[in-house]
DNA sequence: CTGATGTATTCTGTATACAGAGTATAAAAT
DNA sequence: ATTTTATACTCTGTATACAGAATACATCAG
């Protein structure tokens, strides 16, 4: 066998496109939370017929990301900070199991992880500082040979990067908690279990109470105006052709 | 206002009742795992248009319980030993933190869960134990005052469900579990945190050991023979009329 | 002017129709 | 007889068509 083939990327299914290309929509806030989601307008912005959307809605309303307004179709659900609160607590106890398990194997994080992301903590953008924080806990999961953790943690980070836009204040990404990832690190490596799990813990609640009240601050804020923009645009369904 | 009207059941959307019976026969064994599944002839089976069928697959498939055949649609998961320690781990976890939450709410459980669950265990229907085990640990997740605990532990039930199907042995469902029960719910009501944490983590080791065991013993034997009855057979679809 | 009722519109969910991808079978050539 | 190729069939995914439910608007009565 000289020739070396690559595997053939599998087929785009377009159920899956609608479902990412919604999910960032409303992940990063181009579709306000309230707001009413019409299967036409999906379709006819995205250029598939409404079958795909459909499918799409159900698999987002599993999720949580839209809810049932019985007769009235879906909305894209409202931020709500007793929710996220609930969904900290979920993802707390699986980075702690992650970072348990990582211990145990004694995993070697890549440092750069943490070089990146103090890079990316000096700097002022949001999205990479939430993608560096993301790309630590995530290998973080890797590292806990059980891919159930990453597959439903994931979802979580949908809902927080949610909430943080929603925010969209930077202090809520302060440096320090690359001090914290770094001592994780440290911990895992050392296969220290008890001290990994209790750092990622207490560090998972700091940042729960951080965006809980910045959030509930901003949604007293704002509460008398339900803001009906129904205005979003969705990106196209095929960026590299 | 002296009539009081009964508020009308929701709508039972078509693709739901398929879910729910496809999860139904796939949890309880009916559907082989590695058996094939065709659109249509779930889709006749049920009375109704591949249309839902074809929506109810992909939230299944989301939940891994149908898997991708590209080019050959879906099967029914096999059954896999390491996947079942996996879904274990990640539902002690959210158990812990159950158990954790309800303790700081002193939460008095139904000491009728656990009466009811010793007869059952002193039966012999192992239907019964499973629903009186599951009753118990949902109480505890209502206790916990975090639905979405609830929400992501009900699917891995069902994954645990069928591998005890598949084993079919009752000595999976020993009568000592309520005796744990027991210590769990009163560390519980006590408000004692760190005990009802380590409690049921152990008490979900411990499941976890003794079902893995049974099923890579239970597999081994059946290994040669692929299975291939493709004659499961599903509940109506309108049982209630 | 306010309230209620009837009508029209809108949007969803389900069914049917269509096209493409893949597999299996059968036939032909070596 | 074995291997290769061509053909037919099967099954999925997407689009279109249809029917039912709910809302919003407009009209009419008080």
């Amino acid at each position: 066998m000289p020739s070396q083939l690559i595997k053939i990327e599998s087929t785009p299914d377009l159920v899956d496109q609608v479902y990412r290309s919604l999910l960032d929509a409303i992940s990063d806030g181009s579709m306000v939370p309230g707001a009413r989601i019409m299967q036409e307008d999906i379709a006819e912005q995205l250029a598939v017929s409404r079958q795909p959307v459909l499918q799409a809605l159900r698999l987002l309303k599993k999720d949580g990301f839209v809810l049932d307004a019985p007769g009235r179709g879906v909305l894209v659900a409202p931020l709500d900070v007793a929710w996220l609160v609930q969904v900290y607590q979920v993802r707390g106890a699986l980075d702690a199991l992650a970072a348990g398990l990582a211990a145990r194997a004694r995993c070697q994080l890549d440092p750069r992880l943490i070089s990146q992301g103090r890079a990316a903590a000096r700097g002022n953008k949001v999205k990479a500082m939430m993608a560096a924080d993301l790309q630590f806990h995530a290998a973080i999961y890797a590292g806990s040979g059980n891919p159930l953790i990453a597959q439903t943690a994931q979802l979580h980070w949908h809902h927080i990067r949610r909430a943080m836009g929603a925010v969209l204040q930077v202090s809520t990404m302060r440096e320090s908690i690359w001090d914290e990832h770094d001592a994780i690190a440290k911990a895992i490596a050392d296969g220290d279990e008890d001290t990994a799990e209790t750092l990622i813990r207490e560090h998972g609640e700091d940042a729960s109470h951080n965006l809980a009240s910045l959030l509930s601050s901003a949604l007293n804020e704002s509460a008398p105006f339900p803001s009906h923009h129904s205005h979003h645009s969705l990106k196209s369904l095929t960026p590299n052709p």
